[in-house]
DNA sequence: AATTTCATGTAACCAGTTACATGATTCA
DNA sequence: TGAATCATGTAACTGGTTACATGAAATT
């Protein structure tokens, strides 16, 4: 009943990193800089506060490490809470909105999947994903007839990107779903 | 030799849109609610802060219209200076780090070329473009080996996906070269 | 008469960016 | 000894979001 606060793509990101393996802000930055997981940039002005957010939340909680005899590191990890709050988040419906504009975060939310939602939930997310993304490339298949023989061939051109990105994406949410042993 | 200041995403939008057709504020909420152009919020809080910031640079100037009965309107034209601005802007070079976080921008750019660049600069973009995507391809595909037989099956499968979308904006770019007639 | 549309804008808030700062440790 | 790395953080700035506000005209 009582409505959780939304979690944003950076906290999310961190939730995520975080469930798998307790962390570090610093650990988190380098994750950030060193692997493709996202758009998100590796800057502390963005971990550190995001941190204390989720620590505020009362989604992670952080211990200091001292067995190394550099400066401490302050390793945080999943609360009860913060693992009630992240599987909520990954449970969200896919709408048609969020494979409209943030595709990225959807990608996001099935990547820490793993572990935290049953086999049949996650399949069950990757057929909505289907769904959606087929109606939307349908949408955008509209699109590109009403500009038809235009002039700026390159408006043309971009929303084929588009079209073809979105039917990439399709192909590999069908040919996911059952290799999802 | 001055350097100009940076254009952000929606300005980059705006003059885009401005430099095909004279659009008042309304006008390009329109655009941005109605069309795929990207992933613009149509709110007036965003865009008529964003009018004001290219005019105050001097790319665009308004002229009342008071041709209809209704609230006048004021449309937005680019400025020579605009223009200058907006032809460096999609002048830039494609960098890796443009192909790897910012990918709709440059699809952006790429969708007002036409009547700005030349024919010969448009496929030099693509191909650079092109170039810069197949290593980044290469680059997740070495990442994809190193999680080899990893237990969260979600994330490779999401590591999948990116590589499959770039894929299909390699193909996109390729086909698109030659068909540039 | 009430709602929707045209058309513009402001204000409070939130979060990310860049740049700076600190201070210890390890490496060349 | 100087540079790079470990590790954390703050401050100023920028720009986008949501929500609110106005007011006239057209539509139902």
């Amino acid at each position: 009943m009582n409505k959780r606060e939304p979690i944003s793509t950076l906290s999310l990101a961190i939730l995520g990193l975080i469930s798998k393996t307790p962390s570090s802000g610093y650990d988190l930055r380098k994750v950030f800089s060193t692997t493709p997981i996202g758009a998100f940039s590796s800057s502390p002005g963005a971990v550190y506060p995001a941190l204390r957010r989720c620590e505020k939340n009362g989604w992670i909680k952080g211990d200091i490490d001292r067995t190394s005899i550099l400066r401490p590191r302050q390793v945080f990890q999943l609360t009860v809470a913060g693992h009630e709050a992240l599987k909520e988040e990954l449970s969200q419906p896919v709408t048609d909105e969020s494979v409209i504009w943030q595709n990225g975060d959807l990608i996001l939310r099935f990547a820490f999947m793993d572990g935290i939602l049953t086999k049949k939930r996650i399949l069950k997310f990757l057929e909505e994903y289907a769904t959606a993304t087929e109606e939307y490339i349908a949408t955008l298949g509209a699109h590109r007839k009403t500009m038809e023989g235009m002039s700026p061939q390159c408006g043309i051109f971009a929303l084929e990107q588009g079209i073809e990105a979105y039917k990439a994406n399709l192909r590999w949410a069908k040919r996911t779903i059952p290799e999802f042993q």
